[in-house]
RNA sequence: GCACGGGUGGCAGAGCGGUCAAUUGCAAUGGACUGUAAAUCCAUCGACCUAUGGUCUACGAAGGUUCAAAUCCUUCCCCGUGCA
């Protein structure tokens, strides 16, 4: 049986400095960068998205940055394609693939080898469910899926994206197929290294970081995306800095609270990375200043 | 000084005699998540308890009316606006 290649993962709640430690990683063990955030993915979203710089790259290829344009939309079955297609090629050149990222879902799949039924979205279908009440959804699916509907925690069966994509899979299968964690198929033996701080001291940085942000434009180039032909709407749906600055660009929101509403919603986000993250058990965690920690880690692991 | 309007839980803001520990939004805290995941959604949120119930403390302060007051009356304190 041929060995499982080895893979790093560089995770953790936004702000923390994952990106600098990956190419610090890069440079020390010869490795290369595959992004694992939801938003880098879109050409164009730089300064709102704190895409590294090809100067903060220090020359280490980054993967999994700029692959569509922001009016598409972007799935975790193509996050997976595509990094599993640039992953064999770093490895094909004998080279280490460190995933980097905080978009948990996205790493979950790709370092599981999650089996997703294989049903793409139905336009029509959502079109003519999206005015309905959840009422009127979970009876939609009641119907078709008994199963399903009372499978679904408190909180999936209440929220109607996840009603509807229910829907969505058992109006073309007939019903959802169970979740099989057998059957996933994990191509890799991953080191999880998770980065974390104190929260008083994470919020700081996230504050931080957005006063940077907009200091070196972002305001800017969101206009600018508009301008180019991104819609507002698509703004709202890409989130937090987008859809913040997006309101106040359309005069929904003052100048004034801008500051404080983001930093509130970026640090909301980055409790729910950590809801997502702490229930991993693999990952080990680090500070920021646990560098030769961390350096060991990966030495042992890598031998 | 006079005339109005107002003082409610961390904040905003409903309630205007009983069903009010007090609608709702925000914040806070915990959580969910198998093709939108920076999205979407759920729960808790005065204190204490022998906890699908009970006790206590609460709606600026102090009195009063009433079987019953955040809700009515009186006085006082504070804030806003108008007239002096």
């Amino acid at each position: 049986m041929p060995t499982k290649p080895k893979i790093l993962i560089i995770l953790g709640p936004t702000a923390v400095g994952k990106s600098d430690l990956a190419v610090e990683l890069a440079l020390e063990f010869n490795g290369e960068i595959v992004s694992a955030d939801s938003r880098q993915v879109y050409t164009g979203l730089n300064i709102g998205t704190g895409k590294i710089t090809t100067e903060e790259m220090r020359g280490i290829p980054h993967h999994m940055l700029d692959v569509v344009d922001p009016s598409q939309r972007f799935s975790v079955i193509d996050y997976v394609k595509q990094a599993e297609r640039a992953i064999t090629d770093i490895l094909s050149r004998n080279k280490l693939p460190i995933i980097c990222g905080g978009t948990g879902f996205y790493i979950q799949a790709l370092i599981d080898g999650t089996l997703f039924p294989d049903i793409g979205p139905n336009p029509e279908l959502q079109k003519e469910l999206a005015g309905k009440s959840v009422i009127e959804l979970a009876s939609i699916l009641k119907k078709l899926d008994p199963a399903k509907l009372s499978s679904m925690n408190e909180s999936d069966s209440k929220n109607p994206r996840r009603l509807i994509r229910a829907i969505e899979i058992a109006t073309a299968l007939g019903s959802v197929p169970p979740h099989t964690p057998d059957k996933h198929v994990s191509l890799y033996e991953p080191l999880f290294i998770g980065l974390n701080v104190e929260a008083e001291l994470l919020k700081e940085r996230i504050r931080a970081r957005l006063l940077k942000r907009i200091d070196v434009g972002m305001v800017e180039e969101i206009k600018n995306l508009h301008a180019t032909g991104l819609s507002w709407e698509r703004m709202d749906e890409l989130g937090l800095e987008y859809r913040y600055i997006a309101r106040f660009l359309q005069n929904q929101m003052n100048k004034g609270d801008i500051i404080r509403v983001l930093h509130t919603q970026i640090w909301h986000y980055a409790k729910r990375q950590m809801t997502w993250f702490k229930k991993d058990t693999r990952i080990k965690w680090f500070t920021p200043d646990q560098k030769q920690d961390i350096t060991n880690a990966v030495k042992t692991f890598l031998t």
